[in-house]
DNA sequence: GGGATCGTAAACATGTACCC
DNA sequence: GGGTACATGTTTACGATCCC
């Protein structure tokens, strides 16, 4: 990245996708990086059996506050590397106010250029609903980008530096913010609730709007959840138009979704309490639907062609005498093989309560 | 899919003690 | 009673889930 490619791109002289494509394969990467490098982490790893809160109600306090803090970090660094390549009339800038964006890019005569609203999501998070909520027209299609960065705690020693865990970012996707608001409305404004009566759901000045029995009531905070946008398969009756953004934000969404559910699939998978690190990936076709190791497989249901769990020769090719199936938003059933025939142990519990039900791997 | 929850960070509103 | 300085209570908004 050089000084003549920074001022290009955050001076927004590049269309929407090339602008999309370069913070994907470029700009972000290199900060994702330097982020993930132990000068860095330091900084937030967990020392000395340190331990942070497991109940549902901290959990998400501490997921809250990494997120502000990440979001503070990736702009430290990139105005770092601004200054290292020689460009001192651009800078990152904290928006204050709780308004979108998060960041802006300013020139030193304050001037507005690109602007990124960053989402952090911790993958193994049960549900995934940070949400985009940010109205069309607040949103600059020529400059405003949305920023996901999927993270999540990883349990492994450093020589240098003695923590017991560290977060680290795994991956950033990159979408153009007025396309993802296209495909979020598409969907919304197609899918009201059964119940309307004779309202409408929609837009006032603010907010989005829905509707009960007739009556009409700011919208509860599950428009625009992140991986309630879109499923891959919606057909929309009334399609946003097809605008070159548009493709290549689905397409990073359609990514994004699979990516996310599968991420924090595998981090609960190999969670030491469960297979560990070292477990053996199940793949069918090329394409990675479970882990095992020893006795115990975790399968992730939507990753699966058809229902193998309840099938006896699975158990016996791979070896195995339990199965531990998880929906995309990890909810467990437990399958037990024993004497020949498969059992149903227990069904519908969260990722931490598992380890209680299944036999020592 | 719809609804509820809670930490954080305020802004705004009301109550109370005390001094003059 | 009026003014003032605190103290306490209420409401609002955001963000990120979690619950049913």
């Amino acid at each position: 990245m050089n000084k003549n490619e920074i001022s290009q791109y955050l001076f927004k002289k590049r269309s929407a996708v090339e602008l999309s494509r370069w913070l994907r394969t470029v700009y972000f990467p290199e900060i994702t990086t330097r982020f993930n490098n132990e000068e860095f982490l330091k900084r937030f790893a967990l020392y000395q059996n340190e331990k942070i809160p497991t109940n549902e109600r901290n959990l998400t306090d501490v997921r809250t506050r990494m997120g502000v803090l990440i979001e503070f970090e990736l702009a430290r660094i990139s105005n770092d590397l601004f200054h290292e390549s020689n460009v001192h009339n651009i800078f990152l800038s904290y928006v204050v106010a709780n308004r979108f964006p998060d960041l802006e890019v300013r020139d030193n005569s304050g001037n507005r250029y690109l602007r990124f609203e960053i989402k952090c999501l911790q993958c193994k998070a049960e549900e995934k609903s940070a949400n985009f909520d940010t109205l069309k027209k607040d949103i600059d299609p020529s400059s405003d980008f949305v920023i996901v960065c999927l993270w999540d705690w990883v349990d492994q020693k450093n020589k240098n530096i003695e923590w017991d865990s560290f977060p680290k970012i795994f991956k950033v996707f990159i979408f153009h913010a007025y396309s993802l608001a296209s495909l979020r409305d598409t969907y919304w404004l197609n899918n009201p609730p059964q119940d309307l009566g004779e309202g409408y759901q929609g837009f006032d000045i603010r907010y989005a709007i829905t509707c009960k029995k007739g009556i009409y009531s700011k919208e509860q905070g599950n428009y625009g959840k992140l991986t309630r946008i879109k499923t891959k398969a919606d057909g929309f009756n009334y399609s946003p138009q097809e605008t070159a953004e548009l493709i290549d934000t689905e397409n990073e969404y359609n990514l994004f979704k699979e990516e996310i559910i599968f991420l924090g699939f595998k981090i609960i998978a190999q969670e030491k309490k469960h297979l560990g690190m070292n477990s053996i990936s199940l793949k069918e076709n090329g394409n990675t639907y479970g882990f095992k190791k020893n006795h115990t497989a975790f399968l992730l249901s939507s990753k699966l062609n058809k229902k193998i769990f309840h099938e006896t020769s699975f158990y016996i090719t791979n070896n195995l005498t339990q199965c531990i199936v998880m929906t995309d938003k990890y909810k467990s059933t437990i399958y037990k093989l024993k004497n020949k025939e498969i059992k149903k142990i227990k069904t519908d519990i969260k990722p931490k309560k598992i380890i209680d039900f299944i036999d020592p791997v």
